[in-house]
DNA sequence: TGGTTATTTAACCGATAAGGTAATTATGAA
DNA sequence: TTCATAATTACCTTATCGGTTAAATAACCA
């Protein structure tokens, strides 16, 4: 895998299973076998302790031991640092806004000059 | 790939290069070679390629042509749906802070009650 | 002890990710 | 037309991913 954390944690959010699978954790704790139950007619229970294997990996989870059963519970940190990355976009991904803005901002100057100038055909 | 846009987008985004791509991006628009710049000694101009292949398939970026250049640009419309997905998850990274107020409130209490009780050693 | 359940490991397989080199296409300029 | 630059495509290799089945390990129960 590709050494950095971010990367793991991006690359193990990848998959629509693991993130099936945090969906449940973020409902409360659950065994390996609770969270392999709604997935059990596609897929074996080795391919979950894979799955969980790297959601572990990215620290996204963290596994306990109780008896046979392994209770696993979500771990908040990397959801923490993909929110931080993230920040850094979020002019982006609220630009609509700005040239919303923008616009009424510039149709309102040109109104006040010589009214409708740049006026959107179709 | 992994079909659904959440996955492309998550998988899109585990990889350093592209992230590093998208930083660049973040200050502008930019060819290709422009782009590949800064990887020169590390990977080739088809590697680039490819990766931009991945972010424009995850819609994180679109290219335009210009003679014989391809401008790339940043679209925000994935990392949206980052932050609304993550969202449902954010009592999970601000956890430690409830942790702490709880903890707080708690010694509040037993000092009303009767003073000094759980307190940290070291 | 033997049996049952929970989970993991081992070994394997097919698909694809990520890189390389060489060749090709597209465009502009001499 | 020919040359140079930008970018892509084709093809190949290697490693990893996501899954399988069968076997091993761990812990409880009778």
């Amino acid at each position: 895998m590709n050494q950095d954390k971010l990367s793991l944690t991006f690359a193990a959010l990848g998959d629509p299973t693991r993130r099936a699978i945090l969906v449940r954790l973020s409902k409360g704790e659950a065994s390996v076998s609770e969270l392999a139950k709604p997935f059990m007619s596609e897929m074996s229970a080795p391919a979950i302790t894979k799955h969980l294997k790297v959601l572990e990996k990215a620290g996204l989870i963290t596994k306990g031991r109780e008896a046979q059963w392994r209770p696993c519970k979500l771990n908040g940190e990397p959801f923490k640092e993909v929110s931080q990355w993230l920040e850094h976009y979020r002019q982006f991904w609220e630009e609509s806004f700005d040239r919303l803005d923008e616009y009424l901002k510039t149709m309102t100057k040109a109104t006040k000059k010589k009214g409708k100038k740049n006026v959107r055909k179709k």
